[in-house]
DNA sequence: CCCTACTATGAATTCGATTTCACGATGAGA
DNA sequence: TCTCATCGTGAAATCGAATTCATAGTAGGG
């Protein structure tokens, strides 16, 4: 059997069908006793609008788009949890495009606009020319922790540099000045901005040499980094050793802790600090009790959806773009010297 | 600017409509020079079939709805990742009904309806009358890992209570006798099969009392629950205290195991043994080295999209069910016996 | 009591593609 | 050379609901 149609049910009504469409829009000239007596029969047939060809007609398909990659999906669930949550609050029914790699957006977007969805928010970096072509359908388009290429995209990010900034400036001031980095991957979207932050701080504060191993943001390349800036050199010069080691992510701050801990035998934070960035759950357990930098995923991502419906609603809205500032976590793998 | 339309490309490629359709499709009788002069035309004016006007006619939208609760995305990311991914291969695109209560599917899966989706994957349990609706609409449905109420529905699991009746074999053979359980909330789906598979296989070896507790499936739950089976017991009797203790899934275990050895002080596995459930990454790493089980997330979801994507094409294909097995992962917070 | 104003309804059009059907052109076979 | 089949093309119907516009019916005001 068939899904049953307006016309059906006006027949089942004994009405037109204009009637019965109307029965199912607020604010529509119907005389209330019309109304019930259609969604009675609607209700016997169980008819349901077919959304389908209203989008067709109205141009507007209650879909999100969301721009996803695998990184993004496994090593930061949450920002989907938050962002598919803040979406469907603000009336959009999240479709998602996970693309293998970073720079698979393009397509995706393509896509995207081909299944008539209102509007956009993407995790994935997108290339002026991608950007464009979201503005020519008209369909509003909302960056999630990456950069603007173009200055008419709405972007909502946390504020990567300034964190790092304060940490680097916590870790100084807690008496640090061995400092070493263990990077992302070369074309990582966050990671730059995280390291020169950090960077920059220490080179204002005098610090001019810091040792930076590039990683890949897995688990076992803080492993390795570890290793590598470790391994045979309590022997030789303990001077050369760093105090502090600033993984650009916790994942790979946990591979530090565990291979410090387990591979190397020192303790920290006596021997050595560590602090990460992002504030995975894994990183608050009394197993490791990470120092950390916290994003904000649950207001960037409420944050996006309202400008996203903002837009939705009135495509002249001005562009907005949001910058929400990261929270030390202190716990007992570095100290700042009281922060909360 | 609008999008332009399939008339637009007409005009400028100076044929008609119904030529422009058939220049998107394969096995449409166009000749070939025909379809280039479209398709070049399509490419200056950045046309692209509108896909909410072609579902409208082929009733098929390339729409695949995913139901979700909250605990499905919290607590196993790794679902909704090998999910999308395993639907996209077979030309689904997902899209995304996320309900605050297990309780909640029946409504979500109403309204994946009205978006016109081709099928569901519900990771929600449903009501039979529920799963008489999707029938109803000839939409395809597959449960994953939630009970079939019906015989008409297609099911993908994993056998938990196989799993967990290993379990308690292998623990039971590696000399353990006083057994405790950590359940989940009483209405969550999978704990009872864990519970129940574990307790009977114990029954049938002869061990019929087993301390129980009930735990609401998150970390601090199974940080109580260690409190609440070895505080202040260690120095009454320790022939009362169990020797194993089977959390019904990971999250739980981890509890159960900082509690132990930062607030209770107990070595394990020498003092207690502790197994999980679910193989959750943080299980993994060194701090922990949890014993547990393995769902085969992975292989589930690709026989999930498989089944979906076989029942979308052939509506009248019989109904499949699948139940995968569990892998036993022996770390080292529990002894085996030499399972891998 | 009549005319006006407003309300609720139905007929018809629309959205943008797919698809059926009819037809003109071309090529092959007799 | 004529006929018939084949192939490519265009006109028109279709999908299911929203919406415009005209109209029948009702109520209120003078």
């Amino acid at each position: 059997m068939q899904s049953p149609t307006s016309y059906d049910v006006a027949i089942h009504a004994g009405v037109s069908q204009s009637v019965v469409s109307r029965a199912f829009q607020a604010d529509s000239p119907i005389a209330p006793a019309t109304r019930a007596k259609v969604l009675a029969s609607a209700k016997v047939l169980s008819y349901f609008p077919n959304s389908i060809a209203r989008s067709l007609i109205t141009k507007r398909s209650g879909l999100a788009g969301l721009l996803l990659t695998e990184s993004t999906q496994r090593d930061a669930p949450d920002v989907l949890f938050f962002l598919t949550r803040a979406l469907l609050r603000q009336g959009f029914q999240p479709l998602l495009f996970p693309s293998e790699l970073e720079s698979g957006g393009g397509q995706a977007l393509a896509q995207a606009m081909a299944f008539g969805v209102d509007g956009v928010v993407s995790c994935v970096s997108l290339s002026v020319e991608d950007l464009a072509q979201a503005q020519l359908r008209e369909r509003p388009l909302v960056l999630f922790n990456r950069e603007a290429r173009s200055p008419s995209a709405c972007v909502v990010a946390c504020d990567h540099s300034s964190a790092a900034r304060l940490l680097a400036s916590r870790l100084f001031a807690a008496g640090h000045r061995r400092f070493a980095v263990v990077r992302g991957p070369e074309d990582a979207p966050v990671s730059a901005l995280r390291v020169n932050g950090f960077l920059q701080r220490l080179q204002e504060l005098g610090i001019e040499s810091v040792i930076q191993i590039e990683g890949d943001y897995h688990y076992e390349s803080g492993h390795t980094a570890a290793l590598a800036l470790f391994a045979g050199a309590p022997l030789t010069d303990p001077q050369l050793q760093p105090e502090v080691v600033f993984c650009v992510n916790d994942t790979m701050a946990l591979g530090m802790l565990d291979a410090l801990r387990f591979a190397l035998m020192l303790q920290v934070p006596r021997d050595v600090s560590v602090v990460g960035f992002d504030d995975i759950p894994s990183g608050r357990r009394p197993a490791y009790l990470l120092t950390t930098v916290s994003q904000p995923f649950e207001a960037m991502a409420e944050h996006a959806a309202r400008i996203l419906r903002t837009r939705v609603d009135d495509p002249a809205a001005p562009v907005q773009a949001e910058l929400l500032s990261g929270n030390l976590i202190e716990r007992s793998s570095a100290q700042l010297l009281g922060v909360r």
